[in-house]
DNA sequence: CCCACGACCTGTGGGC
DNA sequence: TGCCCACAGGTCGTGG
């Protein structure tokens, strides 16, 4: 499920009970995720201190006093809770509520002050792993990455060499975390609506100042996301179990045969398969 | 390089 | 009510 707002929106719900605590105790409930959990997850993980809880594209990162980070990422259905203690049995030992999905509760980490963080994920899209924090950069998964969009480096100028040339549309090529790294499907459609370009334009063809429309409004939509707590679909929620708001400005993202809400246009959002994924737009103001 | 498609895995919602 | 199919926020790989 979760974009770049989503992941940034489940980073700040878990910094204020995770940084600067230890790791007491830690549990996988199961030898896997997409991938096998590495040899000695639950052993490094124990006893660590996160140090800082980050983000880079869609992924989070626990910066740990030790060698490794812990990289984290939701795939489509990952999502973590937070449960306080509802009671000390003796020091250092709590109760908690009963847990209400332990089907998919896969990974349990519980904190010196007694606060349990559980990953779920119906799924298993999502992934754990330990990187060396020193080479982080160089590892596979951030190596290629481009951008991030609310940085100052992601730019018209950026996307016009990334496009240069390209025949595919630019929903597709948003999409590849090698050109701007965060963005998913449902922002995507959402930038693409509000600049009023087409999904399916070859990329290439875009001029240069339809991009530096397009820039602005991808950095618009991904930060009143963010604002709003992110999107709740489905399973989807805060850390901290509030919902996200943003699903209620959606402009396109599942609202086929709806109007289109931008200023004075009165189409009808279509939807469109495009490589595989579906495409929600404005035929008649997205050019 | 482009595209179409399938795989991974499970759950849910809509149509009949 | 029950069954079946389509589809789901993300990557990754293959083959034409």
């Amino acid at each position: 499920m979760p974009e770049l707002p989503e992941v940034e929106t489940v980073r700040g719900g878990l910094a204020p009970v995770l940084e600067g605590r230890r790791l007491a105790r830690v549990e996988a409930r199961r030898p896997d995720l997409r991938f096998p959990l590495p040899p000695g997850f639950v052993q490094v993980l124990t006893g660590a201190t996160v140090l800082r809880l980050e983000r880079r594209a869609k992924y989070l990162l626990a910066r740990l006093d030790r060698e490794d980070t812990l990289v984290m990422h939701l795939g489509m259905s990952g999502r973590f809770e937070i449960a306080r203690p509802e009671g000390e049995t003796r020091p250092g030992r709590f109760h908690y509520a009963p847990d209400p999905d332990p089907k998919h509760a896969h990974i349990v980490f519980e904190t010196d002050a007694g606060v349990r963080v559980t990953y779920y994920d119906p799924r298993r899209f999502g992934y754990m792993a330990l990187v060396n924090s020193s080479t982080l950069e160089l590892h596979p998964w951030f190596a290629g990455l481009g951008p991030e969009p609310l940085s100052d480096a992601f730019d018209a100028a950026h996307l016009k060499a990334a496009f240069q040339g390209r025949r595919q549309g630019p929903k597709t090529l948003l999409l590849d975390q090698r050109i701007v790294a965060g963005l998913g499907n449902i922002y995507v459609c959402e930038a693409l609506n509000r600049a009023r370009i087409s999904p399916f334009r070859p990329a290439g063809r875009i001029s240069a100042a339809r991009l530096a429309v397009l820039v602005p409004q991808i950095k618009a939509v991904l930060s009143e996301a963010i604002a709003a707590g992110g999107s709740t679909l489905r399973d989807f929620a805060q850390a901290d179990g509030a919902l996200g708001y943003f699903q209620h400005s959606f402009r396109t993202y599942d609202r086929e045969g709806q109007p289109c809400r931008n200023a004075g246009c009165g189409g009808i959002i279509a939807r469109r398969v495009q490589a595989g994924r579906s495409t929600f737009y404005c035929p008649a103001c997205q050019r």
